[in-house]
DNA sequence: CTTATTGAATTACACTTGTAAATGAAAGGC
DNA sequence: GCCTTTCATTTACAAGTGTAATTCAATAAG
């Protein structure tokens, strides 16, 4: 009964697709992939019945074909996904996998303002949380 | 023939305590796994035996039992892992993950400064790169 | 109406993963 | 030297994945 159900990695691309432009035909699916992943029309059909089971996507039949549309938001699947690997790879240990990431990133200087930006705003905000009485 | 073999979950396990301690007895590798887990002996024998054959680690016979060791570092299967998490979920873009996570994550005041230095000093490095003639 | 086409649903099949049990081999107990 | 314990190796087996082919059902073409 869990929330999120668990998608693969070939399954994620087709959750990808569907997040942007939904509701979508299989067909559409299919052209919407990109471009370096050459799936078969059936592989990719196979990997929509797969979501479909998982309760991950459903859909609303428009005469001949289904119109497919996400059951599951991305901000939760990506969320899921991230505590995974956070645990599976840190061991759970947020900063040090964001350290890790900026070590190892190379970004650009406007990237670099820009996560500054986000994280002196973030200080802010826990310091105004800070001096409220806690509740 | 790929670098770095694929790791699942349970033997990600296995690898941080061969890591950790290593070399390493099947029988150590069984006690210092985190409490949480309880696998059988014979589990951690069948993901030590996989990683065995994906070339993961190593062993030297010492009398009775073997003496596990890495064969790839914790460095390169974090940034493997990392970069395929990066892919399947962020299409690749680092800068848009780091910025989900200092989101999402609660870090606390003092994560947040240590965060903020590491960017600090990237920007240095970046801008005294920047000013040597381009090779 | 019969046939060809085009989706969707079912089936296939090998490989990986989680979870062990069974078997084999070596070493220690008596 | 035989029996038990202890590792390691082999085998097991169901669920999930990657990759489709096959079959079924409805529609379009003639």
């Amino acid at each position: 009964m869990q929330r999120i159900p668990k998608i693969s990695e070939s399954e994620w691309e087709i959750m990808k697709v569907i997040w942007r432009s939904s509701p979508i035909t299989a067909e559409q699916i299919v052209l919407q992939l990109p471009a370096d992943i050459e799936w078969s029309d059936q592989t990719v059909r196979t990997f929509i019945n797969r979501l479909l089971k998982k309760n991950a996507i459903g859909f609303e039949k428009s005469g001949r074909s289904y119109h497919y549309y996400p059951l599951v938001s991305e901000q939760e699947c990506v969320r899921a996904e991230s505590q995974s690997f956070l645990k599976r790879v840190f061991g759970g240990a947020a900063d040090l996998m964001v350290t890790n990431f900026l070590e190892e990133a190379h970004l650009s200087d406007k990237e670099i303002e820009r996560l500054q930006r986000i994280l002196t705003e973030k200080q802010e905000k826990q310091e105004k949380k800070d001096s409220r009485p806690k509740a």
